[in-house]
DNA sequence: GAACTTACGTA
DNA sequence: CGTACGTAAGTTCT
């Protein structure tokens, strides 16, 4: 199996290698700094926070940027080539910290075992040794990236160098690119050195000109273009500053002379021997061991040095890919498109693969580029701010094409994104991350790269070698590895297409796919990009009270117990109840025992004492507080909220919803309802309309199970859980109480959550035995619902597999566990899986016969949100009535089930107010 | 500082 | 010892 990691010689015949250079010490004294040193030390009192942060830091490293080569430079203590030329060099740095030193060799250690080489030279310095091997990949033909915390390194950018710098955190590494060092610092990487000559590097004892800070220098360097330019005419230069810069001529020219890196310096190696060896596993054990480091870390170390080989495929036979790369921009891409993209180049059986690079969120987004794929081989980059108006228009009317069939990666994204920028995309007929989604529904991502692996049995790099590539340079912003990279996305897009719809196909999925979860795409690009109306006074009020209710309970909490504490730690929590108080025990967790909202109740039961009541009261206050904070910091410039609705997230088929989410507003207590009062009606709108499916899962359950009982219950008109509760208590609805209606309604929804008569108790504040023989009597009257529950497990285990109504599969493979709690945790999934998947099915149908609904009837209205059995939908003036009708219609209508599906709707100016 | 844990909101 | 999610805050990692 060929995989990048394990034989990048092989990988490198397609892909191209990728160096990573780490500057030791800079960066293990950084990882020093960042974690506490008295917490990770053993017990024979080894400091251990910078080999910790240090390999942390690595993991993240090779896992996001996929090195082929890496190296180490370390310092050697002795005197530099600096040295000698300035003796001073580097003095009154002050005292290393005395846990830093005995942590380098411990560094180097880790880094042999784990197949990394650590390079130093006599004489010369880490940065010297990176400058050396940067330049030795670049003549390679390498993409070169360095970690280092030393700003000198900015001068080694290039179109294939970026410096990654660490910013706040260790692994928040910021990608130096040549652009980046230029927005930052106002001149180009080769004029860096120029810029830190004048500036000094206090760290160096290098001192500048005094009263010359970057922004100077910048302006001095850009409007004399260099250094150098600046001396010849230093003397143009008036005020304080220029006297400055030529008193201190000596120094700056000095500066200029050691900030320079050497490239030269004799390493005795070549790329080939950076190449990312084997770990010594047991190498690497051993040193844990030592370390006391725990399994976490040394598991994620494993992970990104595994291979993954039972998961990849057997490479597809090469397709010979021949790429004619062009960047457009330049008035050539309408004439590419009509070469290579049209309705007889891109066909159904041969959709273009296309590419998007931007950023999306908040229902809207931007492009940076873009690029085109199709199967003969050619393939196009695009930097949209280049374009022509003929360009332009040509390349809108192709991604408008619906003849033009087109599939991309993360459809929804392209939507919002190329939408932001005045272009409609239509023709999507795959989406490689829903298919995927579709063939893998427990996977929770599904990124290109990986795709490809998995399903192509190539690195998303090797999409073409490099002597196929032709690359134009000219005319074009950007780096020619950013080119590269569109471009291969969307040929990996391309032919993953193909590939995945025979993967979905297999699976009986090709229907859901292209009947449902695609054209589901654009109605939620535009319900993110509707968002929905907030009222940000309202919020601002409502925060400023639960705040104010927060702070009155934690007083009166520090005032019960006699002293102050955080009433938001669990731990605090816990010694303050069971220790301080002496209360009594509640359940047992990991950390101890449970302080959670039942405990709590529980304990207020329990005891005298004030203190769990105002600690529930202020979990209450707190909750509501940060949940409306986080509502007004997503409230957009257009005064509305919009949500990222996830297709590819929850296993069951389910929608999800961040940043915010929407689908878990408050509604169970007055207080929390009180915050949908927030969510109101837009201007241009009359009102805004709620409609939810009643009881879906029980009617679905009714439907799949074919239980007789159920189905007559809901055919019947009448309360539906009263009408159960009369069956099995054998009384007529009207003797039904309130407690026997509430505990068969507990026992109905239960069921399709695989409860157990245990859990059946708890809920419900009875014994176990008394559960059990509710149980037993719902079972005698309903048992065809077991049956069914039944034979959906045993089906499952059989396949490997659950299905929704339309066929949407969730695989179980812990079914066949041995491990009983992990079976029997496979078992509640796959009764529940096809009950929510299908209600998830069906209100995803009924949200596209309603969009289709409001657009075939002219309508101005337009649904908002989604909270899984309901849909919020904003009004236009007059259209009230027409579309509640439309709604109800639409909904009930959506699948054909052997009971009513009922839709209960309500309207109002606010969500609050629209309920029923 | 990242990753985990606890807690809690919804269907 | 009931499914599916997302977010915030605190704590741990070693």
């Amino acid at each position: 199996m060929v995989t990048n990691r394990e034989t990048p010689e092989t990988s490198q015949a397609g892909g191209r290698a990728r160096l990573l250079l780490l500057d030791g010490h800079s960066m293990a004294f950084r990882a020093f700094f960042a974690l506490p040193v008295e917490k990770f030390g053993t017990g024979t009192g080894q400091s251990t926070n910078a080999v910790y942060g240090f390999a942390s830091m690595l993991v993240k490293l090779l896992r996001d940027e996929e090195p082929t080569h890496v190296a180490v430079a370390w310092d050697l203590s002795g005197p530099t080539f600096r040295h000698e030329e300035y003796a001073e060099y580097k003095d009154g740095r002050s005292e290393t910290p005395p846990e830093f030193p005995s942590q380098v060799p411990l560094t180097q250690e880790l880094m042999r075992l784990i197949g990394v080489v650590n390079l130093s030279s006599p004489g010369y310095e880490a940065d010297d040794v990176i400058a050396t091997l940067a330049r030795l990949g670049g003549e390679a033909g390498a993409e070169v990236l360095i970690a280092s915390g030393d700003r000198d390194a900015f001068q080694l950018v290039t179109e294939s160098c970026t410096v990654l710098y660490p910013g706040k955190s260790l692994s928040d590494l910021r990608r130096m690119d040549p652009e980046a060092v230029e927005d930052k610092y106002g001149v180009t990487p080769p004029r860096y050195r120029d810029l830190a000559a004048l500036v000094g590097e206090k760290a160096d004892n290098l001192p500048g000109v005094p009263g010359v800070g970057p922004k100077t220098a910048a302006k001095w360097i850009v409007k004399y273009g260099s250094l150098d330019g600046l001396i010849e005419r230093v003397d143009e230069i008036g005020g304080k500053v220029g006297q400055n810069l030529r008193d201190h001529l000596g120094d700056v020219l000095r500066n200029q002379r050691l900030n320079r890196l050497a490239t030269d310096v004799d390493l005795g190696v070549t790329l080939d021997d950076l190449v990312l060896g084997r770990a010594d596993r047991a190498g690497v054990d051993a040193l844990f061991d030592n370390l006391e480091f725990a399994s976490n870390l040394r598991e994620r170390l494993y992970a990104v040095l595994s291979t993954g080989e039972d998961e990849v495929r057997d490479p597809v036979d090469g397709e010979g890919f021949e790429v004619d790369l062009t960047v457009a921009g330049t008035g050539a891409l309408a004439a590419w498109l009509t070469e290579h993209a049209s309705v007889d180049d891109v066909t159904a059986a041969a959709p273009a693969g296309l590419a998007v690079d931007g950023v999306w969120g908040q229902g809207t987004g931007r492009v940076d580029a873009l690029a085109v794929s199709v199967a003969s081989g050619a393939a196009v980059f695009v930097d949209p701010s280049l374009l022509d108006a003929a360009d332009t228009e040509a390349l809108g009317g192709f991604l408008a094409d619906p003849e033009r069939p087109k599939t991309v990666h993360e459809y929804k994204g392209a939507v919002l994104a190329l939408g932001a920028h005045g272009w409609a995309l239509d023709g999507v007929v795959s989406d490689t991350a829903l298919a995927a989604y579709l063939v893998q529904p427990g996977q929770r991502r599904f990124d290109l790269t990986d795709l490809c692996r998995k399903y192509l049995g190539r690195e998303l790099d090797e999409g073409t070698s490099g002597d196929q590539l032709a690359l134009d340079l000219g005319g074009g912003e950007g780096s020619s590895d950013r080119r590269r990279e569109v471009a291969v996305r969307a040929m990996a897009t391309r032919d993953l297409a193909g590939v995945l719809a025979a993967e979905v196909d297999e699976r009986g999925g090709t229907h859901l796919l292209g009947g449902v979860e695609l054209p589901l795409v654009s109605v939620l690009a535009r319900m993110e990009r509707a968002g929905i109306a907030a009222d940000r006074v309202y919020l601002e009020e409502l925060q400023g009270e639960f705040a104010s209710a927060g702070r009155a309970a934690v007083e009166r909490a520090h005032e019960i117990v006699g002293r102050e504490f955080n009433l938001g730690s669990p731990k605090q929590l816990q010694q303050v109840l069971f220790e301080d108080l002496g209360l009594p025990r509640t359940k047992k967790i990991k950390t101890g025992y449970t302080t959670d909202a039942d405990a709590l109740t529980w304990l207020a039961a329990q005891t005298d004492n004030e203190l769990p009541a105002v600690l529930l009261h202020h979990r209450d206050q707190t909750k509501l507080r940060t949940t409306v904070e986080g509502l007004i910091k997503t409230i957009a410039d257009d005064g509305r909220i919009h949500t990222t609705f996830n297709q590819t997230v929850a296993a069951t088929g389910r929608l999800s919803s961040t940043d915010p989410n929407l689908q878990n507003i408050p509604v169970r207590t007055d207080v929390g309802r009180r915050i949908r009062r927030a969510f109101v009606v837009g201007e241009g709108y009359e009102e805004l309309l709620t409609a939810d499916y009643s009881q879906i899962e029980l009617r679905i359950m009714a439907h799949l199970s074919e239980e007789k009982a159920l189905i007559d219950a809901f055919n019947s008109g009448y309360d539906f859980h009263a009408q159960m509760a009369a069956q099995v208590f054998g009384t007529t609805v009207e003797e039904v109480d309130g407690e026997a209606r509430s505990r068969i309604k507990a026992m109905s929804y239960g069921l399709a959550y695989g409860l157990s008569a245990y859990g059946l108790s708890q809920q419900l504040g009875i014994t176990p035995e008394e559960a059990k023989r509710l149980m037993e009597d719902y079972f005698a009257e309903f048992g065809g619902v077991r049956d069914y529950l039944n034979a959906v497990v045993e089906e499952a285990r059989k396949v490997g597999y659950t299905e929704t109504m339309l066929g949407r599969r969730r695989y179980l493979p812990d079914l066949t566990s041995d491990n009983r709690q992990r079976r029997e945790m496979a078992e509640r999934m796959a009764l529940n899986a096809p009950i929510q998947g299908s209600a998830a099915d069906i209100i995803k149908v009924a949200m596209l016969q309603v969009d289709s609904a409001l657009t075939e009837g002219g309508f101005a209205s337009r649904v908002l949100l989604q909270v899984h059995d309901e849909l919020v939908v904003e009004i236009a003036p007059g259209e009230r009535e027409a579309v509640e009708n439309l709604v109800r219609h639409e909904m009930s209508t959506a699948y054909d089930l052997r009971v009513p599906l009922a839709v209960s709707v309500g309207g109002g100016r606010s969500w609050h107010d629209a309920a029923h």
